[in-house]
DNA sequence: TCAGATTAGTGAACACCGTTAACGCAAGGA
DNA sequence: TCCTTGCGTTAACGGTGTTCACTAATCTGA
């Protein structure tokens, strides 16, 4: 294959994937649909096997980019704190989180709810730090490890080891807190944006507010 | 309509429910379907319209009944500690929480996952305490009721307030903690459920207990 | 007991869906 | 120039939710 003909494959591919992506904003995740992806490009739904061996390997391929954007996201925001503002820049990057996943209710469902078909496969790939998700959980891993070796990180008993998985070079005690924020902030803004608080309060901002609140005073200084 | 027909009718649509929960068992979320259900009960699929109005309100109803199953779970493994022993029971309901959440994924998916179509009308719907979700929550709420009470409770400050809610009775303090404990385990038993932790660890479970463990030292004695 | 109304269930049909197969066409390289 | 490779087509299979017209059974009330 000619590079010239390569670089218009690459280019189908990524107007299927964003054509994907709109139905995803638009219709949610069931409204993805190879028929309905191939009806908005002019195409006929069979083409699009050319480019896609399954609908599933292309969602898989949809969540990569998912998380990308919201790293990316994340680190436009970090990179407008002092770089040696650790604790200002996680800061940050967690409301950004918030943010990212309110205005974009249907991406988040696909890259942080249940597993859907096609991408149960994609949180078993995430073995190596070039994982989308892995590196993802990377920007915040940094800040809280700079935050360790300057001894402002309240790290508790090591609990889980990361030396067999991505994060070979974290220490464990750090890794193991890392785990519980992430579980609680994941917790918190999940809830909310799959609207499991809007039986409890109208508005869910001072919760998360109060649970950001929290970590920066747990934070030695 | 006669009562003997009534009862039939109930009958009927127990089955049905009965029907769609078992392909969500064996085949997730997606493996919910009208023909299939009609298959396994030997009728046809319009025949089902006679009993539901569209699939979403049959799904709709198996909300309930997963909440309930779920609550009742909760308040077996409760009842077995002493009725004073508000943090003990409070424990092993949080423990059968996670335990049941993990024991039927495609179930947890359904009432604790992104809203699908026609569940995001149930979680709307949760204006009173007969709501099946609200009383899933009231049976937390109640321990921790009594433990702030007995002044055991570390309430912050009282960021939201529940009297336009379901929970008018909390005081605002009490409602606010419990939130945001309630989002704490929401986040990292549906984390660990939906496979988000895979990557980071293989055993979700100690870190669980360590969150456990956080909520027990943090109560005054 | 018997006519009428209500109910459960059926089969056909419509409009979708993912996916596969066989085929035509146009461009690229030898 | 030939011919291989890749892109796109149409047709088809089996699946889905849902609606409509119709039948058969059952229940109700006089």
């Amino acid at each position: 294959m000619s590079d010239r003909s390569q670089r218009r494959r690459d280019l189908t591919r990524q107007e299927i994937k964003q054509t994907a992506r709109n139905q995803l904003v638009t219709g949610g995740p069931n409204a993805i649909s190879l028929r309905a992806i191939a009806r908005d490009m002019g195409i006929t739904a069979p083409a699009l096997y050319r480019y896609y061996p399954a609908l599933d390997s292309l969602i898989l391929e949809l969540c990569t980019d998912l998380y990308t954007d919201l790293r990316v996201a994340c680190e436009v925001v970090r990179d407008q704190v002092a770089p040696e503002d650790h604790e200002g820049r996680l800061l940050v990057m967690v409301r950004e989180f918030r943010r990212w996943v309110l205005s974009h209710p249907a991406e988040s469902t696909v890259i942080f709810g249940p597993p859907l078909p096609g991408v149960d496969q994609f949180h078993q790939q995430c073995q190596d730090l070039s994982h989308a998700g892995v590196q993802f959980g990377q920007i915040f891993i940094d800040p809280m490890l700079a935050l360790y070796h300057q001894g402002r990180l309240p790290v508790g008993k090591a609990i889980v080891d990361a030396h067999d998985h991505a994060h070979g070079d974290v220490p464990p005690e750090v890794y193991t807190y890392f785990l519980l924020k992430w579980t609680q902030f994941y917790g918190i803004i999940m809830a909310e944006a799959f609207g499991h608080l809007s039986w409890a309060v109208a508005d869910a901002e001072p919760l998360f507010e109060a649970e950001v609140t929290a970590f920066t005073e747990s934070l030695i200084r």
